[in-house]
DNA sequence: CATATTGTCAACAAAATTGGTTGAGAATAG
DNA sequence: CTATTCTCAACCAATTTTGTTGACAATATG
């Protein structure tokens, strides 16, 4: 989908490119990319020079949409979605769980932040993780 | 947890009383509750009179370390845990990956509201859902 | 129209995870 | 020594995830 958002307006991108892009096998994502393309996210074209591209400026989708559609909901746990809600299995009352209502305010944090981030955003970039260096207790031990 | 984090201070609490009361097999709960004793967060004693307690007082146990204890990390994919970091496979340079500091951000949300949180607090419990009602359309569409 | 290109889709399958069971112990109290 | 209660490894079944296969449909070009 970044991928798509980045070439937003500049034709169709062939599966094969993405799939290169994404390290991930080509005959795969055509499952994925048909998936997206049904659930209207994206468009395509078949036959020479076709490919994808996103069906929605990249402007008008935020990554809570995106996560809403294609898992869902935004909440880790069935009883916890504010939209789909659904009972969870083998628990106990709702209006007495305790771990719904931590879990309710985890997916609304959760959602604030994801429906504020719209895929045309500039996403400020984490340097990768410092691996298996030749000593790593370098103080940062800043919790899981 | 909850459970017996209530019943901290008054003896063993049986196998069979939490199964009862979190409505689950008694015989899959002792795998449960056996993995939470090697973990170190339940004490345990065999025999007449035996059962289950807390070995760290409630006080002193936040969600976010319970969860840490139990699935290794507050992160939604392994790259965005900051103490049990992995990369993920498949991915693209972990420096470039949006989705990376979108999830980075997520986990961070997640750490401050469950670090935050004590088994011994208690905790605002939420309604249940109202489900299949009459009509449903009540105006609340608060999202997913 | 023929052909090469490129997406579509249903069906299958391997691997991992989840949710659970079985049954033979080992500790403890009375 | 017996009843009670937790321990633990080894299974097992269902589901989800992560793919693969192969036949087919649409499109552009010559």
């Amino acid at each position: 989908m970044q991928h798509l958002a980045d070439r937003y307006g500049h034709g169709p991108v062939q599966l094969a490119e993405i799939a290169g892009a994404q390290n991930i096998p080509a005959k795969f994502l055509t499952v994925i990319l048909s998936e997206l393309t049904r659930y209207g996210l994206v468009d395509s074209r078949r036959g020479r020079d076709g490919g994808y591209w996103l069906a929605i400026a990249p402007i008008d989708i935020s990554y809570g949409d995106l996560i809403r559609i294609m898992r869902g909901s935004l909440a880790l746990v069935p009883c916890a979605s504010r939209f789909a809600h659904e009972k969870c299995k083998n628990c106990v009352e709702e209006g007495d769980c305790r771990t719904r209502a931590l879990m309710l305010d985890v997916r609304d944090r959760t959602a604030q932040l994801l429906d504020g981030v719209r895929l045309s955003d500039r996403i400020e970039l984490v340097p990768a993780f410092e691996a298996e260096g030749p000593v790593n207790d370098t103080g940062n031990d800043t919790g899981t």
